[in-house]
DNA sequence: GATTAGCACTCTTAGGATAGGAGTGCTAAC
DNA sequence: GTTAGCACTCCTATCCTAAGAGTGCTAATC
């Protein structure tokens, strides 16, 4: 349990060395805040602070730089994190200027929460927690050869080319593309496989390329990522030095360290802050990562969040990441057919 | 002019300075490489190397380094820049494991060029010289609201959500698709402006909306673009100390720089290799370039190159570069409807 | 005339020593 | 409980030095 001083205390080293990256001292304190007492007194609190684990020296004779269960702490009692107006409304307003185009919408959301929390960010495409058939078409393209085109339900389009082993016409496709479509509409990948329809040759090639469009959708997970603002990251003194930066580069360009983040995604509404080594990743163990979900409850979600050092501006990180999955979740709602 | 002795020693410093991008010194060119002259004949003729401007010392008591003529009498006269045989089939074994998806292939393509050159690469989608429409489709979602699908003759396929002033049903947009692909196929954007049709009103809206669509096409320009490998810039020496790595990261994140990088795209068949201040942005002083472009002539055009710090391995680079724009070309020729 | 051995010279770089400074903890006084 | 004073510790920057690498020049050699 902290005391009221202890947590003044803990706030300003925290708010001191997010933006400084060094260690805080007690006359430094003193001198830039009034809170009418002397430095030795503050010197007294940041003893207990460093004897309960909030804070601690780099060396013997530096100021306190906060430790994990600081950061922990600073971020479920001492901030505020609500985003401000002003801001918001200018968010907003920035989404309005485009039309209803998904993609344009995770990018400039990833730009936005990059520049905003002024670290990495990223973004999933929405995903459907099982995906549906909307409709197909079909498009020859030369004799062999059709443009199998699938509409998802969650406002996806999947395309695949197909070669048939005789001649069709676009007639033909066409009818099939009907047929089918009135067949699969709605369905889930399992429901189509079940589905018994005693097809032509030529329905059934489609019907297979649909089922294969479905399950590479489902395997997919969250491989279609934005990732924004890779050069925060980079510009942190704590990565400056050393190849740290190169790694933590490398291994999200290997996707691997993505996938492992996004491994247990949170719910709609509810945020993750995992702070440094509460990260499964080792090589995350100096960064922290605000995870939040958007979506519809029970039929698409899609992942959004910050990645940075683990002295991060939580503040703006966390109201930022919470203001922009409530953003999307309503734009989402807005095209989900 | 050279001689064959001089061309040798340069084609040494080089060979030697391009992995280590430390200066290369007489004796270890002697001990290394058994020229048959001792390391005083060795650094005459260096000294003739440096006179014309092909090598220079970073300072008086070092080794030589290649100058950027150096680096491009290298690249004219000296290197061998045939990508081996085992490695071509291996590549174009890669590109068979998949179906025939434009969007994979780019991304392939990317990884490898950056893999076998182990400098960034760059690649963009392939881009029609006039785009022209091959179908389009429409899809009711809700009852104001329909989605319009826009396939181009260059295998792309484009989307756009359409809102109608009044109720229509599936049938009515099944007559509009219908009517307009039969008059806009083939057509490029200004054809399709040209065309007079006395549309209902919702076929101006949805005529509207595939002029709206072929003129962002246009626009977007190679905006469109994977880059693969940030890292292998960031793990160079010259990079690594200072902040350079990190300007050049802003650079490219910005979009800008690549814009002006692809300004004057090559023309098939031919590789434009940039080799230091040869580049125009003063960012890229420091850095190579090489560009090639694929596609079909006077059809569709895109981009492949790599882009790294001029101490480049550029025989690996050209080579590789060179064989990937053939084989992307090769493949676009298949998908090409 | 081209090549080479020898040598003096230059400049970088790494390592170690040193002084300054920042910040603490402790003690004793308030 | 708070504070002033002070001794102490340890980091950091700076300077210096010695070692090393590589050259250019000169004179001897093939």
């Amino acid at each position: 349990m902290l005391t009221k001083r202890e947590e003044e205390i803990l706030r300003i080293v925290v708010n001191e060395h997010i933006p400084t990256a060094m260690p805080v001292g007690s006359e430094t304190i003193a001198r830039k805040y009034s809170l009418g007492v002397s430095p030795a007194t503050i010197r007294n609190e940041m003893a207990h602070l460093e004897d309960k684990g909030y804070i601690a020296q780099p060396h013997p004779s530096a100021g306190r730089i906060p430790l994990e269960k600081g950061y922990r702490y600073y971020v479920e009692t001492l901030m505020d994190s609500e985003l401000p107006e002003v801001e918001q409304s200018l968010i907003r307003h920035q989404f309005q200027q485009f039309n209803k185009e998904l993609e344009q919408w995770l990018s400039l959301a990833a730009s936005i929460l990059s520049h905003v929390a002024q670290n990495t960010a990223i973004i999933t495409r929405p995903k459907a927690v099982e995906p549906q058939v909307k409709h197909l078409e079909l498009i020859l393209l030369r004799e062999f050869l059709a443009l199998l085109i699938l509409i998802l339900k969650e406002a996806k389009i999947r395309q695949k080319v197909l070669a048939f082993d005789e001649a069709v016409s676009q007639e033909e496709l066409n009818a099939i593309a009907k047929k089918l479509s009135a067949h699969f509409s709605g369905l889930t990948k399992a429901q189509i496989e079940a589905t018994s329809l005693e097809p032509s040759p030529n329905e059934e090639r489609v019907a297979e390329a649909v089922v294969q469009l479905m399950e590479a959708e489902k395997r997919l997970d969250y491989e279609e990522l934005h990732i924004e603002g890779l050069r925060y990251m980079l510009s942190q003194p704590e990565f400056a030095a050393s190849n740290k930066a190169l790694e933590i580069m490398e291994a999200f360009e290997e996707g691997e360290l993505l996938r492992s983040l996004l491994a247990s995604p949170p719910v709609l509404g509810r945020l993750q802050v995992v702070i440094g080594r509460e990260n499964k990743e080792d090589i995350m163990h100096n960064c922290s990562m605000i995870l939040g979900c958007y979506g519809l409850p029970g039929e698409v979600a899609g992942a959004i969040g910050v990645v940075g050092p683990t002295r991060m501006h939580y503040e703006r990180a966390i109201s930022a990441v919470r203001f922009l999955s409530t953003t999307m979740s309503e734009l989402v709602g807005e095209l989900y057919y």
